[in-house]
DNA sequence: TAGGCCATCTGGTCCT
DNA sequence: AGGACCAGATGGCCTA
Protein backbone atom coordinates (compact mmCIF):
# COMPACT_ATOMS: atom_id res chain seq x y z
CA UNK A 1 0.00 0.00 0.00
CA UNK A 2 1.72 3.00 -1.06
CA UNK A 3 -0.20 5.84 0.47
CA UNK A 4 0.65 9.66 -0.52
CA UNK A 5 -0.77 12.26 1.66
CA UNK A 6 -1.93 14.74 -1.16
CA UNK A 7 -1.74 17.98 1.16
CA UNK A 8 2.02 17.29 1.79
CA UNK A 9 4.01 16.74 -1.25
CA UNK A 10 7.79 16.09 -0.44
CA UNK A 11 8.89 19.28 -2.01
CA UNK A 12 6.48 21.08 -0.54
CA UNK A 13 6.83 20.38 3.11
CA UNK A 14 8.11 22.21 5.69
CA UNK A 15 6.86 25.71 4.46
CA UNK A 16 3.98 25.58 6.87
CA UNK A 17 5.85 26.00 10.03
CA UNK A 18 8.63 27.73 8.31
CA UNK A 19 11.21 29.45 10.84
CA UNK A 20 14.87 30.77 10.27
CA UNK A 21 17.67 29.10 9.60
CA UNK A 22 19.69 29.59 12.89
CA UNK A 23 23.16 29.90 11.29
CA UNK A 24 22.31 31.96 8.45
CA UNK A 25 19.04 33.27 9.17
CA UNK A 26 17.55 32.44 6.04
CA UNK A 27 14.06 30.49 5.93
CA UNK A 28 15.33 28.75 3.17
CA UNK A 29 18.49 27.00 4.48
CA UNK A 30 15.89 25.60 7.65
CA UNK A 31 13.49 24.76 5.13
CA UNK A 32 15.89 22.93 2.94
CA UNK A 33 17.27 21.38 6.15
CA UNK A 34 13.82 20.45 7.32
CA UNK A 35 12.55 18.89 3.94
CA UNK A 36 16.00 16.75 3.99
CA UNK A 37 15.23 15.61 7.58
CA UNK A 38 11.79 14.36 6.07
CA UNK A 39 13.31 12.39 3.39
CA UNK A 40 15.26 10.42 5.64
CA UNK A 41 12.52 10.14 7.99
CA UNK A 42 10.63 8.77 4.63
CA UNK A 43 13.41 6.69 3.48
CA UNK A 44 14.01 5.15 7.20
CA UNK A 45 10.02 4.74 7.59
CA UNK A 46 10.18 2.59 4.54
CA UNK A 47 13.21 0.39 5.34
CA UNK A 48 10.83 -0.08 8.46
CA UNK A 49 7.90 -1.21 6.84
CA UNK A 50 10.13 -3.30 4.15
CA UNK A 51 11.06 -4.94 7.14
CA UNK A 52 7.93 -5.90 8.60
CA UNK A 53 7.04 -7.40 4.95
CA UNK A 54 9.72 -9.84 5.06
CA UNK A 55 8.65 -10.22 8.62
CA UNK A 56 5.20 -11.11 7.87
CA UNK A 57 6.33 -13.76 5.07
CA UNK A 58 7.87 -16.01 7.62
CA UNK A 59 5.21 -15.96 10.07
CA UNK A 60 1.61 -17.56 10.68
CA UNK A 61 -0.85 -15.31 8.25
CA UNK A 62 -4.80 -15.99 9.03
CA UNK A 63 -5.54 -15.77 5.17
CA UNK A 64 -4.27 -14.50 1.90
CA UNK A 65 -7.23 -11.83 1.92
CA UNK A 66 -5.67 -9.44 4.63
CA UNK A 67 -2.68 -8.90 6.07
CA UNK A 68 -1.30 -8.37 9.64
CA UNK A 69 -1.17 -4.93 11.04
CA UNK A 70 1.84 -3.99 12.20
CA UNK A 71 0.90 -4.78 16.21
CA UNK A 72 -0.46 -7.89 14.76
CA UNK A 73 2.90 -9.11 12.98
CA UNK A 74 4.98 -8.10 16.13
CA UNK A 75 3.07 -10.41 18.25
CA UNK A 76 2.46 -13.18 16.07
CA UNK A 77 6.63 -13.19 15.78
CA UNK A 78 6.65 -13.49 19.12
CA UNK A 79 4.54 -15.89 19.76
CA UNK A 80 5.95 -18.29 16.86
CA UNK A 81 9.44 -17.66 18.16
CA UNK A 82 8.28 -19.29 21.44
CA UNK A 83 6.38 -22.09 20.07
CA UNK A 84 9.59 -22.77 17.76
CA UNK A 85 11.44 -22.51 21.08
CA UNK A 86 9.19 -25.09 22.86
CA UNK A 87 9.48 -27.53 20.19
CA UNK A 88 13.15 -27.60 20.95
CA UNK A 89 13.31 -27.33 24.32
CA UNK A 90 10.36 -30.08 24.65
CA UNK A 91 12.74 -32.34 21.94
CA UNK A 92 15.79 -31.68 24.15
CA UNK A 93 13.92 -32.94 27.66
CA UNK A 94 12.05 -36.48 25.59
CA UNK A 95 15.75 -36.83 24.18
CA UNK A 96 13.59 -37.54 21.27
CA UNK A 97 16.41 -39.52 18.91
CA UNK A 98 13.93 -39.45 16.48
CA UNK A 99 14.35 -36.83 13.44
CA UNK A 100 10.68 -38.14 12.54
CA UNK A 101 9.27 -36.51 15.41
CA UNK A 102 11.59 -33.01 14.54
CA UNK A 103 10.65 -32.85 11.22
CA UNK A 104 6.41 -33.47 12.89
CA UNK A 105 6.63 -31.08 15.55
CA UNK A 106 8.02 -28.15 12.83
CA UNK A 107 5.14 -29.31 10.46
CA UNK A 108 2.62 -28.33 12.92
CA UNK A 109 3.68 -24.59 13.30
CA UNK A 110 4.74 -23.95 9.22
CA UNK A 111 2.58 -20.87 8.08
CA UNK A 112 0.76 -23.09 5.60
CA UNK A 113 -0.97 -24.90 7.72
CA UNK A 114 -2.98 -22.00 9.02
CA UNK A 115 -5.00 -21.40 6.06
CA UNK A 116 -7.41 -23.44 7.55
CA UNK A 117 -8.13 -19.99 9.94
CA UNK A 118 -8.63 -17.97 7.09
CA UNK A 119 -12.41 -18.60 7.08
CA UNK A 120 -11.97 -17.17 10.57
CA UNK A 121 -13.26 -13.68 11.20
CA UNK A 122 -10.04 -11.25 11.52
CA UNK A 123 -10.03 -10.49 15.46
CA UNK A 124 -12.58 -13.04 16.13
CA UNK A 125 -12.92 -14.00 19.54
CA UNK A 126 -12.18 -17.60 18.07
CA UNK A 127 -8.97 -16.38 16.58
CA UNK A 128 -7.75 -14.85 19.59
CA UNK A 129 -8.39 -18.19 21.17
CA UNK A 130 -6.56 -20.23 18.56
CA UNK A 131 -3.87 -17.70 19.66
CA UNK A 132 -3.88 -18.47 22.69
CA UNK A 133 -3.97 -21.64 22.94
CA UNK A 134 -1.48 -22.09 20.08
CA UNK A 135 1.12 -19.15 21.16
CA UNK A 136 0.24 -18.71 24.87
CA UNK A 137 3.09 -16.40 24.41
CA UNK A 138 2.97 -13.93 27.87
CA UNK A 139 4.40 -10.65 27.79
CA UNK A 140 4.62 -10.63 31.51
CA UNK A 141 6.43 -13.64 31.16
CA UNK A 142 9.31 -13.17 28.46
CA UNK A 143 13.03 -14.55 29.57
CA UNK A 144 15.26 -14.69 27.04
CA UNK A 145 17.32 -17.45 26.78
CA UNK A 146 20.99 -16.76 27.82
C1' DT B 1 -20.35 7.12 10.42
C1' DA B 2 -16.98 5.52 13.88
C1' DG B 3 -12.90 3.19 14.60
C1' DG B 4 -8.65 0.98 13.05
C1' DC B 5 -4.64 1.40 10.44
C1' DC B 6 -1.42 3.86 8.06
C1' DA B 7 1.82 7.60 5.89
C1' DT B 8 3.69 11.80 6.67
C1' DC B 9 5.33 15.90 9.05
C1' DT B 10 7.49 17.78 12.93
C1' DG B 11 10.19 18.88 17.01
C1' DG B 12 12.89 16.88 20.57
C1' DT B 13 16.67 13.92 22.11
C1' DC B 14 20.63 11.08 21.62
C1' DC B 15 24.68 9.63 19.22
C1' DT B 16 28.79 9.93 16.20
C1' DA C 1 26.76 19.80 13.25
C1' DG C 2 24.26 16.47 11.17
C1' DG C 3 22.00 12.12 11.13
C1' DA C 4 19.18 8.51 13.44
C1' DC C 5 15.54 7.57 16.26
C1' DC C 6 11.30 8.45 18.57
C1' DA C 7 6.66 10.00 19.78
C1' DG C 8 2.80 13.11 19.03
C1' DA C 9 -0.27 15.28 15.75
C1' DT C 10 -2.80 15.19 11.58
C1' DG C 11 -5.54 13.57 8.00
C1' DG C 12 -6.73 9.95 4.33
C1' DC C 13 -8.44 5.25 3.27
C1' DC C 14 -11.05 1.22 4.38
C1' DT C 15 -14.36 -1.72 6.67
C1' DA C 16 -18.12 -3.11 9.75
Amino acid sequence: MVYRRPSFTGSESGSESESLDSKTGSPEGSTRRRMAANARERKRMQGLNTAFDRLRKVVPQWGQDKQLSKYETLQMALSYIMALNRILIDGQRCNAPSRQWLDMQFDCVQPENYQCFSTIGYGSPDQQEYMHSSFPYQCDGLQVPT
